[in-house]
DNA sequence: ACAAAAGTGTTCGTCTTACACCCATGC
DNA sequence: GCATGGGTGTAAGACGAACACTTTTGT
């Protein structure tokens, strides 16, 4: 097969986000390693979007609501079988989980544990010292401050949106599972599971993505349904981020800002006093070009 | 000719800004219509980053420093004398302008007179009306909301970096050139001059991240000579910006956030009292992921 | 002396954070 | 009745906007 000079494929990667039982998810497709829809675009196809929404809808029967280009990629040494060049442009779509094989939804926080911090941070505390570690081998100085500022080390702050940095870090220091034949000191459970290609990392630019985007624009609502309580809303936002925010202050912002109103209904799923519903006012997306869903701190 | 199924060719497009006599311009290559540096993705070239570094280089002789990726444009309809298809993946570099000609420094004010804002808004003030007539047409509710939100109509704040979407709203009035036979009833001193292809809207994009970006990152200092007055940083911000900031307020932040250092000499270039002059403190970028440059609004 | 730009101190108001407390339901 | 989450008021404080004013140079 004569290779033509220069030649490139082009892929349409999508990283499709749900929040369900607590988690956000990315839905995967079939097969082993985990990898996310994806397929070459077409002359058919009316624009990459376009070609993504096919690609998803084919492999996943999944119609995609929001949808955002979050990266291209294509270093030469992703080539995977030395023959043509590969191009990865990627996508960040939202979605709420419906009629969908719940097989396919994998927690963020099973890909990324380290990721999540509304617990006690095991993951994190197991990872620190190696990263020590591998900051003391060489270029130590720079490596020292890539971990405390990425992994909030010395009594920093956590900043949620550095997903793709900490995974860069961890990538670089050779604690996560890049290959098949992969053989570190750690497991899964702490540093994630294999997935296809590059298609970890592509995750984790949508993770940063969504966590940055949800601090000054109002996209959470495309991953609610259409009435919710303030609850939910909250909780929804505290999954994506991987922290809990503080309740009252929370709800002034989403108030203040009219991002909802009432619908009148109530509802009583979780035990506890019923809760009002709301829907999404979608008109201040025309209104408001800038505002989101800030994130008071802490708890 | 035979054509291939679901060929692609990769371009790499360039948006290099550098902030000079006031104005923030960016580097064409000579010929007409105005183009950016541009060229095709080869095998050679090891990333598409070095590739654009090439390009740029080889057709400007500028050696480029900051670089990120802006979008990925891949319509169909963008194809140009209907063979394969066009991928085009644009990059935003910053730089100061040293030893390169000043002929192909083109403001941004030139290809977008309503985007300064320093001045009267004259252009602005000229366009209006057309846009009023255009959302009367049809559609009227959504385009009447788009233009009031994105030209700042009725009293609202002119958010700069919605410059993209400014952009659009014209294209789709009709009111800015796009080919070289375009007859509209507004002169180039309002809209601008035509460029090749779609670079005139690659351009609008590389505006709105940049505008955005400034706010929450110190990357203005990669437009700045290595030794620079507060008062050249600030007007280096309202340059980009469009908008002239609050003096006081400005200098408090630069300050507090620690972004630069003094130097212990002076300048005394403007007249009135000599400046004292300072240097970025390239450590922060290491030390803070986040924090950046924000605009204190009005003067 | 005066223009022009650098540089400082202080007030005012809003937005953020935090704490404390009451309400309505299920079991 | 009490556990559980929903929902509210208000005070302390950080931060941004704005104003008024002083300082140091060139002409």
């Amino acid at each position: 097969m004569a290779k033509r000079h220069d030649a490139v494929r082009t892929e349409l990667v999508a990283v499709v986000v749900a929040v369900a039982e607590g988690a956000p998810r990315v839905l995967t497709t079939s097969g082993y390693p985990l990898q996310l829809p994806a397929g070459p675009l077409r002359d058919s196809h009316r624009s990459m979007q376009a070609g993504l929404r096919a690609w998803v809808e084919d492999q996943t029967g999944l119609r995609l609501g929001y949808v955002e280009q979050l990266y291209t990629f294509a270093d030469r040494d992703r080539a995977r079988d030395g023959s043509e060049r590969m191009i990865s442009v990627s996508y960040l779509a939202l979605a709420w989980p419906t009629d969908v094989d719940v097989e396919r939804w994998v927690s963020w926080y099973d890909l990324f544990p380290w990721e999540d911090q509304r617990g006690y941070g095991a993951a994190v505390a197991t990872l620190v010292p190696h990263l020590r570690a591998w900051a003391g081998e060489e270029d130590t100085e720079r490596r020292e401050v890539r971990c405390r500022v990425t992994f909030a080390l010395d009594g920093r702050d956590w900043l949620p949106e550095l997903a793709l940095q900490r995974y860069e870090v961890l990538y670089e220091a050779g604690l996560v599972r890049e290959s098949p034949d992969w053989r570190g000191v750690l497991g899964p459970e702490v540093t994630g599971p294999w997935m296809l290609h590059d298609h970890r990392r592509i995750v984790a630019t949508g993770i940063g993505r969504l966590r940055a985007k949800i601090q000054y624009r109002p996209v959470v609502f495309e991953l609610m349904p259409p009435e919710f309580t303030l609850g939910q809303l909250q909780a929804c936002v505290e999954a994506i981020a991987g922290q809990h925010v503080h309740k009252q202050n929370f709800r002034r912002i989403v108030e203040q800002q009219r991002l909802v109103e009432e619908t009148g209904g109530t509802s009583s799923e979780t035990g506890g006093r019923p809760a009002r519903l709301f829907r999404f006012r979608r008109e201040i997306l025309d209104e408001r070009a800038a505002g989101g869903t800030k994130l008071p701190r802490s708890r």
